[in-house]
DNA sequence: CCATCTTTGTGCACGCGTTCACAAAGACAT
DNA sequence: ATGTCTTTGTGAACGCGTGCACAAAGATGG
């Protein structure tokens, strides 16, 4: 998984586990698609096919929004994509802010699905004077010295980081003082944030290294026990996977 | 969370847990950062705290690698870097291609954050011809009509998919049928694949989607149970949170 | 009204991941 | 050599998430 929430043990206030909550939008959109087919009804063997996951899953997922379903036919569309939408919070408009206008975060400003659920661009934030006023998906790019109106006059509670990972804190600082609760980091760093915020994080490059990981291990190992896969196919390095302790080319610890 | 594996229940062949695996990019860029300082040996309890985990969970992490510490003393983080750089197979070169070099495309293109771990781009793909030739981040764009032919030259095992959802699968199906063997997936839909084949999946809109849910539950609730957070500095919309079954608006299922 | 068939909702067991807490290991000073 | 002090490595308990399997609900047909 490329983020994770920052710590809240076990404060699930009242209902809906976080794993549950992180498929909802999966089933939404599974829902929608079905939706616009004009496919009145659902089961939960079709919909956990579509949306990529277990049917008794689903099942307990949606039972922990209410009982939906109807058995012996399945779940209503039309219903159940009011009922997570609702629960999820996209009936109401989040105004959302960018902070770093880059590479990344004009293809984010571009990025249509923002507004297909109900998230706005509110604004478009640089610290670079070259940028400001600069229309990016035709939004103006406005100034880092204007961050906190900006947050304030808007209500903006949902801010975007993409900045190089240095300034990420200081802009996240500035966010949440100004009254940012959520942020989604693009920055390859750890934000500390007070209590009551909340930081999910997306890393391109801890993706990568844990397809490595896998790539590594598809490339050793023949002999595992009972893997009915293609342990073919595959090109064996001279010869990887050379043990835990193979050789220590590097320093020793003492 | 943003991404995640598809089913490999309990493969774990040996040894190093998927949580664990996750956390390791983690642990290594923290090491580098105190590497790049010259700092000889770090704590589980300092490390822990500049990636943002759990000491002993760091330390647990750890002995699944083996024993590279030293009791009373720290780890040594030249040689952790080292051992964390081989599990996870960094010391070896990773050709990547991306396919679909639009405002996302282009963006990872150009990202640095590729180069610095082991991995290369290897080239750019696109089914547009009037790409075809035209470089970005200095490597000409490629037509998809040579994918099978670029994935096989290059031996490239890892391939990040930024389609429009549409043609997703579809790309999928060929870079898998080509040798690719672990895909990054930016667009917005599951992809099925075949045994063996790794697929982590980022997902901005979801990420969204998951942070309205919270924040949507900071606004309702005061009355939580111990909850020493900063309830306040929110704005209440309306009447938000009407009960799991407040009114009922969209249609009845049956 | 009854029988049958489909599909939900969930009790239950199991495994993974997290965290606490502590014994043992080793550095370091005397 | 011995004692003290720091920090690792891990045993054990716990909670969360997953998936099986099935009883109950309700639709549908006769
Ligand atoms: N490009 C990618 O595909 C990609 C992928 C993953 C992660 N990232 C990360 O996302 C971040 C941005 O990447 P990028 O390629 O767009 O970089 P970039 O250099 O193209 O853009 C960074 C932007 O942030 C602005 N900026 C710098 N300091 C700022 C501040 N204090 N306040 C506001 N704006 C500030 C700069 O003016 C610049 O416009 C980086 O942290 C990068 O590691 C990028
Ligand atoms: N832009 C973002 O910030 C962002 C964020 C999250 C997810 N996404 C997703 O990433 C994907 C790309 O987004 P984008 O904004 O870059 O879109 P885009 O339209 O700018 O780029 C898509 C590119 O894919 C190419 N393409 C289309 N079909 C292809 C095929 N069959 N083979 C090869 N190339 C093909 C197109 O020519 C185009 O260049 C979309 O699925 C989008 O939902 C984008």
């Amino acid at each position: 998984m490329a983020t994770g929430r920052t710590h809240r043990p076990a404060t699930r206030s009242r209902g809906i586990p976080e794993a549950t909550v992180a498929r909802l939008p999966l089933y939404l959109r599974a829902l929608t698609a079905l939706s616009e087919r004009s496919v009145p009804t659902v089961s939960s063997e079709e919909l956990a096919a579509a949306a990529g996951v277990n049917s008794a899953k689903l099942r307990k997922d949606f039972s922990y929004l209410g009982s939906y379903g109807t058995r012996g036919v399945g779940y209503d569309v039309e219903y159940l994509v009011y009922q997570i939408s609702r629960e999820l919070g996209l009936t109401q408009d989040w105004p959302v802010v960018i902070v770093g206008i880059g590479n990344l975060g004009a293809a984010l400003a571009n990025y249509g699905g923002f507004a297909s659920r109900g998230f706005r661009v509110a604004a478009l934030i640089d610290a670079d004077p070259g940028l400001t006023g600069k229309p990016v998906a035709g939004i103006p790019v406005q100034h880092t010295d204007d961050l906190e109106k900006i947050i304030k006059d808007d209500r903006v509670s949902i801010g975007v980081i993409a900045t190089p990972a240095g300034a990420a804190q200081q802009v996240c600082d500035r966010l949440v003082a100004a009254g940012v609760t959520s942020i989604l980091n693009f920055a390859p760093t750890v934000l500390s944030v007070p209590d009551g915020v909340d930081v999910r994080k997306v890393d391109l490059s801890i993706e990568l290294q844990i397809l490595a990981f896998h790539e590594q291990r598809k490339s050793g190992e023949e002999t595992a026990a009972g893997d009915g896969a293609l342990p073919a196919a595959v090109t064996p390095r001279d010869d990887a996977d050379q043990g835990p302790d193979g050789d220590v080319p590097a320093v020793m610890p003492a």
